[in-house]
DNA sequence: TGGTTAATTAACCTAATGGTTTTATACAAT
DNA sequence: ATTGTATAAAACCATTAGGTTAATTAACCA
C-alpha cells in the first residue's frame, strides 16, 4: 500500500471509475447508491473505489439517517495542483524552446542556404 | 493496464522513486546510470520505472553512444494539471464555507451566549 | 418484533505492479 | 576481434488492485 499521501491521491485518481465519483460529487453531497447508479458494477465495488478515495482523503462519509452521504474533500487536490505547479515550467518552456528551434531553422536556413545539411 | 492517458499518467505519477526520477529530469536531460544512482534498487527496476513513465508520454528517451538520455515531456503533465483545474473551485469554495461557518459562530456566540452548548 | 432498504465486510479469483536475478544487446575502446 | 560499459529484456516471485458473490450490520417501517 501507499506509504505517503501524494502516492495515494495520485493512485486514487488513477482509475476513471474514481474520477467520475469525483466529477459526481462535484456537483454536490451525494448518498453511495446514487453514485454507483451510473455504473455496471454491484456496489461492493463501487464500495471499495470510495473507501480508496476516502483513505487517500479525497472524499469524506457522513451517516444520515439509512444513508452514507459523500463528499469531496479539497486537501489532496490542493496538493495535487500545487506538485503540478512546479513542472508549470516544463511545458511553457517547452513552447519557448519550440519557438528558438523554429526561428534557428529560419536562420539557419538564410545562412546555409544551398548547402548540406547534418543529417537527423 | 490503463486504458486512457490520464489513468496511465495519474498511475505513473502514483509512485515516489517514478516523481523522484521527474524532479531529477526538471535540471536537465539525464543518462539512465545517472538516474539510478541515488535509488537503493537495481537497475533494471529504474528501467522499468523509465518504461512506465516512457508510456504515459511523461519522459521520452534518446540514444546518445552507449547512453540513453531521458528528457522530461510536456504533455501529460500538462493534462494532469487541466485536470486539476476543474477542481480549484472545491478548495477554494470550502475555505470560503469555513469564513462562513466561523462568522455563523461568531453570531450564535454573541445571541446565545451563556446558554446550553450542543455537545461535541 | 420482523421485514425492507442501504451499505459494508468477508472470502475468493485473476491480473497487474514492483522488485529480483540472469541473459542479451549495442556501442566504445583497445 | 575482444573486452568493457550502459541498458534493456526475460523469467520469476510476492503483494496489491479491482472485480465477483454471499453474509453482515444498521437504520427505518409497519
Amino acid at each position: 500500500m501507499e506509504s505517503d499521501r501524494l502516492s495515494a491521491t495520485f493512485s486514487a485518481l488513477a482509475d476513471p471509475t474514481r474520477r467520475a465519483i469525483l466529477a459526481r460529487l462535484l456537483l454536490g453531497e451525494c448518498s453511495v447508491g446514487e453514485l454507483a447508479q451510473p455504473f455496471e458494477m454491484t456496489m461492493p465495488a463501487v464500495s471499495k473505489h470510495l473507501r480508496v478515495l476516502e483513505r487517500a482523503g479525497l472524499i469524506a462519509q457522513r451517516r444520515d439517517a439509512q444513508w452514507r452521504r459523500c463528499r469531496i474533500q479539497p486537501g489532496p487536490l490542493k496538493e495535487v495542483s500545487d506538485w503540478t505547479e512546479r513542472y508549470r515550467q516544463v511545458w511553457e518552456e517547452r513552447l519557448d524552446r519550440l519557438d528558438d528551434y523554429v526561428q534557428q531553422l529560419n536562420a539557419k536556413e538564410r545562412k546555409t542556404h544551398g548547402r548540406k545539411q547534418r543529417s537527423k
